[in-house]
DNA sequence: AATCCGGGGGC
DNA sequence: GCCCCAGGATT
């Protein structure tokens, strides 16, 4: 019994001493953890921390955010990816707005839109103090490495198997620290590559270290490789204005977000000059995109005007920004007053 | 079980 | 370039 507290007790202590003062670290109030966790949601920290800020700022609690326009919330998520998070987010807020207050337990957690497992765990572990165990990347390599298992971690079998080995470890008077500080361990120490075991408060415990194949741990299938793909895109801008589309709502990526037409929407092209390009990936698609600059008599089928600097404030992919970056760069060269030269 | 969804940081 | 990130839904 004593011997099977030991872990909780080294990590714990580290974790008090080690912890990064994160934003969502500074409350308990369910509502900003769960915006946190689903933000965290295959994305990095430090691209949370400023969207998490401007969010918090915005919609303060889930009925603020039931109550907001879809645009507006899809605007403010842009640039972060995985937007049906955001979608599924105001469902949840709508959700436990008619429910009169958030629910309590993991379980119930876990019936609510864009909240699975993880997500689940973490909230009611954090903000409720049930004793779950959370399974996320961090954990999974973690786990995988104290226990040295040879399985594939994406497998749903050796998946189980970790969670129900962090459960084993875990301190079921403080749930939330002991499953916040196996992540930390994660992020900071027990790193994919070149891992810092000798800061490690579990070293002397971790199966991978005693047996020396640390760096061997995880196993992880091979991934599919990324497909090359190359794209024209057409800046129309008249007026302070700029030629954007609509995706369509039922679009697989970036439903209803706008975009630029493409070359090949616009009737001629003969008035449009190259004005830059650059790379984007998204997932396993790699775009190689040019982007083509200049005027239209008129305005093509199926495509709207929208003031330049009012597009802040609609949805737009980071593709998409990063075209419009290369004219703003073009306009202040235009412009020596509001530039540098 | 496989695939898809965005995007970016770090090496 | 490649890996992988406080995952979840869909097929």
């Amino acid at each position: 019994m004593r011997n099977s507290r030991r872990p909780a007790q080294l990590l714990l202590r580290w974790y008090a001493s080690a912890r990064r003062d994160l934003p969502w670290r500074r409350t308990r109030d369910p509502w900003c953890v769960l915006v946190s966790e689903i933000m965290l949601q295959q994305t990095r920290v430090s691209t949370v921390i400023p969207y998490y800020e401007r969010f918090l700022a915005r919609f303060p609690t889930p009925e603020s955010l039931a109550a907001a326009p879809e645009d507006e919330l899809l605007a403010l998520w842009s640039g972060l990816g995985y937007y049906s998070r955001a979608r599924n987010l105001k469902r949840a807020a709508e959700a436990i707005t008619a429910q009169g207050g958030f629910p309590e337990t993991a379980e119930a957690w876990r019936q609510l839109p864009g909240i699975g497992g993880y997500t689940a765990a973490a909230v009611a572990s954090i903000c409720f103090h049930e004793p779950c165990a959370v399974l996320d990347g961090n954990v999974a390599r973690v786990m995988a490495r104290f226990t040295a298992e040879p399985g594939d971690i994406a497998s749903p079998g050796v998946r189980l198997r970790l969670k129900e080995r962090a459960q084993a470890l875990l301190d079921p008077r403080r749930p939330g620290d002991f499953n916040q500080a196996v992540m930390e361990l994660g992020a900071t120490l027990c790193l994919p590559r070149q891992p810092k075991c000798l800061l490690c408060p579990w070293r002397d415990l971790c199966q991978a270290h005693q047996r020396g194949i640390v760096d061997q741990l995880p196993v992880k299938a091979p991934r599919r490789q990324p497909e090359r793909l190359e794209l024209q895109l057409a800046l129309i801008v008249d007026q302070g204005r700029l030629l954007l589309r609509r995706r369509d709502g039922d679009e697989r990526r970036l439903a209803g977000f706008w975009e630029l037409p493409s070359l090949e929407d616009l009737p001629s092209s003969r008035a449009l000059r190259p004005l830059g390009r650059f790379r984007h990936s998204i997932t396993h698609n790699h775009f190689e995109v040019e982007v083509w600059y200049g005027r239209l008599r008129r305005r093509p089928k199926g495509c709207h005007w929208h003031e330049l600097d009012r597009i802040d404030s609609l949805p737009v992919g980071a593709m998409t920004r990063k075209a419009v970056a290369l004219l703003q760069r073009v306009h202040s060269q235009k412009s020596p007053q509001f530039g540098t030269a």
